[in-house]
DNA sequence: CCGGCCTCTGAGGTTGCTCTGAGATTCAGT
DNA sequence: ACTGAATCTCAGAGCAACCTCAGAGGCCGG
């Protein structure tokens, strides 16, 4: 077996293509673990690790498009691109708005299935589990702040996604647009985004995230 | 006049094609400048600062993915989306291939291009204009001023916007009507500009702005 | 079924920004 | 030095953006 090959979660249900995708992925040398419904991609999505995903669009026990809002609502950024066999446009804006990064429209190429996962792989190799915070540290699996000198600070799932978000790009302003469309979509209430960066500011020290009036937020001391 | 768009620099021959991108793009909220060959568009790719690159496949002088290849091979990672008439899936394989981030079949849907911009948008995240100031710098997407051996200094937005007139170049000398006019838009008081200036010597020092009794203001001597 | 944690809502309270206006100060020309 | 004009200084009203937090409802394990 191949350390360092490239592990894909598949979410398919038809079983004949799932297959189909199994092998074709397996020979181009990924590591691919194949599951038949929603539920457990979302149980594997949580608590695997894993390098992308590829989601069927219409899954028995959740749709596609709910399992990537719900990945991503729980702070999981792993890039996924969904299957689909609609191809209309409001199917894909919908795809790409829950989160997706990419999306292939049934029947599709092997060669284009293929360049799309390389081309989604390569953007997005900086996958570290531990994210900087300036002398203290997010580890996102553990969804924890860990300092030299204090204990650990234990994180929800919302907070530890805002962090995450707030802290890939220490320079970057996020609007709360941004964050509230990223964390928070189904949430009707634009005071959500406020609200957890009290909860962490609460957590962590007022000085963690900086407000820029008028723009959104920023990871502080940088 | 938006001075937190987002740039993109659109490559397309066709001219009617290219209008018509223009005006979905700004009416977005986008900043586009069109280029109409891939001369233009090598030159301002590697010169100019963007957040996206928005390339056509078929034209003149340069292919459009040799565009692309040759941009990646001078280090430019600009997030690219690559429109095509062809859709044939070598085609498409070859884009993603060359480094675009994503491509889109025409005739295209508004909404599919929009949506796929932000998604582009959305996952690359290091672009933030610094303008210099002689010593410091202007970092205008946090609106701070940094110094290499202070604190740094945090402006209101419209603190912000006068700096980043005046500093835009320094040598020019910007009149009291200009500034005005350009940032207090719905402000009786001729005074305003007097204020902010005012506001800004107060929390950068005196020599930061300079007045030409007169004429208006300028960058200070550095 | 209960209790605890997490999520999101909504209603104040507070802060900080914007712009105004009026007096003080500086300047150029006489 | 005198004078009028240009500029500087600064306190404060009004207002939007933001913060704070109690509580309702959801979810999950016991």
């Amino acid at each position: 077996m191949d350390l360092d090959a490239r592990r894909l979660l598949l979410v398919e249900d038809d079983r004949r293509l799932s297959q189909l995708l199994v092998r074709l992925l397996t020979t181009e040398g990924y590591d691919v673990v194949p599951v038949y419904d929603g539920q457990a991609g979302l149980h594997h999505g949580l608590t695997g690790r894993w390098d992308a995903l590829v989601i069927d669009r219409t899954l028995p026990a959740m749709e596609g498009v709910d399992l990537v809002r719900r990945l991503r609502s729980r702070g999981i950024t792993t890039p996924t691109m969904l299957l689909t066999a609609r191809g209309t446009t409001e199917d894909r804006v919908e795809g790409l708005d829950a989160g997706a990064e990419d999306y292939v429209v049934k029947p599709f190429d092997s060669d284009e299935l293929l360049a799309r996962l390389r081309a989604l792989l390569r953007r997005h190799s900086d996958t570290s589990a531990v994210i900087d915070l300036g002398g203290r540290r997010l580890d996102v699996a553990s969804r924890r702040v860990l300092s030299p000198d204090a204990d650990p600070v234990e994180l929800s799932a919302q907070e530890c996604a805002l962090l995450r978000i707030i802290a890939a790009n220490p320079g970057r302003v996020r609007s709360r647009e941004e964050l509230h469309r990223r964390i928070f979509q189904n949430a009707d209430s634009p005071n959500a985004v406020d609200t957890y960066v009290y909860y962490l500011r609460r957590k962590l020290g007022a000085g963690m995230i900086r407000t820029v009036r008028g723009l959104g937020y920023q990871l502080g001391a940088t």
